[in-house]
DNA sequence: CGTTTACATTGACCCGAATCAATTCCCCAA
DNA sequence: TTGGGGAATTGATTCGGGTCAATGTAAACG
């Protein structure tokens, strides 16, 4: 078993050759919607899966478009978002490779649009593929409710974050969920040992803007926020978009809101 | 047909006669997740079923607590919340009569606490005796699958409530869903035709608090903005709990983020 | 190699919601 | 009908994040 995110434990198991073209060889498998599938079923959906490539910026679902497939991010990496009419957005959720977006079984418009963060590559599989093969293998559906209660569960955490939690208290959350779901393997250059004791480097690849939109801030919010992190000595950034957790304690102190206003 | 929430619609039959005990009778019947089920399914469900009584703020369901039965509400009205460690809380939705919680289908720890507005009359059926009826009604998996769907996209829109509107646009967005859920199908005393044409009366069956624990705002910013509604002829009060609708289009306008700022 | 452009950061100022505090209003029960 | 107590409302004050504005930085392009 191999720890993924929090609470998720993934089979690392290897149930099919790379005689399949497509899901035997995708780089995705092991954290994917179909990594628990039989040998069997996953030759159906080997058949059934097309890959699709988006550009940075690149939207695949309109808000309120229909939606009748299921996506899993192979790489790069998908902001769901919501528009009011003057331009305001939230961004609801990111996605990682890996991670899946569930369309609508039937043809539901999406409550959500989705786009590109940067050069992506998706998994598609149309539900109208998907559906005789769930009645063939009940394993499928169960898989997609477990990926839908994860999904109601991390909205509902992330309603809280934006309803109930301090802008300090937003961003601890944000890196901290980051860090599960983006850590980054190697140790990267311009953080000393000396800087950073146990330390995780976090890369991000939304802008500001995104990270504001997605906790409900300003730009200017979240930038001087990273800088009052810094300064406090919580995190390092190397780059911009490269976050070294150095007090994890601190971090999740504020994220659980243990202190009151612990701004 | 009968026009329910918007984008739902109930299907309007009596596909079963009063014989059964539970099901048959139950005043949410033609609203729940057993509406549309076949006659046989439906005698089926009629046996798993049980009924629930809470008393006021009782809780049905703590968070973090297994939670593996699909629950119905019949009377009263259900708030759905998180905690935070020092006492802030959030409410993540509310259930009225008709409307339903999906507990997770295994074991798993339900992300939110679910307590009793009132007192308050529960459908529930465990997963454990829904699983066999599933695999001979697929149109139940389906009818799950559509409730999961529908939640999701009320809990992204929420979440754009709760990040990017103004606390006006809240309460403006707030009366209008509960216009929707609540209305009150007599004109209520204390509102006299003058007051409001064309008018909606609206019960809240929960405290300011609560209003202010879902919005993500204070009690008496919440109330003060209760207030300035009625000053602008928005609304009309009768009573704190009893809200007439009176300039449904500056309602929409807010809710909709029209206008950059119009607080 | 230099220019462009988008992104990030920092500063100054102001407004509105949170906070603290005090009544007032309902609703319920005796 | 009449208290009693929780809920709702209103007031005064403070301060944090939004807003407007300017500057700095780095990736992208010709």
């Amino acid at each position: 078993m191999l720890d993924f995110e929090d609470g998720k434990r993934v089979r690392f198991e290897i149930v099919v050759e790379n005689l399949l073209t497509q899901c035997g060889g995708c780089p995705a498998h092991l954290l994917a919607f179909c990594s628990d599938a039989e040998a069997e079923a996953l030759a159906s959906l080997d058949r059934a899966v097309r890959q699709i490539d988006l550009r940075k910026g690149e939207v695949i679902v309109e808000e309120g478009a229909p939606n009748a497939a299921l996506r899993t991010v192979i790489s790069g990496g998908l902001r769901l978002h919501k528009t009011l009419r003057d331009g305001r957005r939230l961004i609801t959720a990111f996605r990682f490779p890996g991670e899946a977006v569930i369309g609508g079984v039937n043809g539901e418009p999406s409550p959500v649009a989705v786009q590109a963060l940067s050069s992506t590559v998706l998994c598609q599989l149309d539900y109208q593929d998907l559906a005789p093969l769930r009645a063939e293998y009940p394993e499928l559906t169960e898989r997609l409710e477990a990926l839908a209660a994860s999904h109601s569960a991390d909205d509902q955490a992330h309603m809280l974050t934006l309803g109930r939690k301090s802008p300090p208290e937003k961003l601890a959350t944000f890196l901290l969920e980051m860090e599960r779901r983006m850590r980054v393997p190697f140790t990267a250059e311009g953080c000393t040992s000396k800087d950073c004791t146990s330390d995780a480097t976090v890369r991000l690849p939304m802008t500001r803007q995104d990270i504001a939109d997605y906790l409900g801030l300003e730009t200017e919010t979240t930038s001087r926020l990273f800088s009052r992190f810094k300064d406090d000595g919580i995190i390092a950034l190397p780059r911009p978009s490269l976050v070294v957790l150095c007090n994890r304690k601190a971090l999740t102190a504020l994220a659980e809101g243990c202190a009151p206003q612990a701004v």
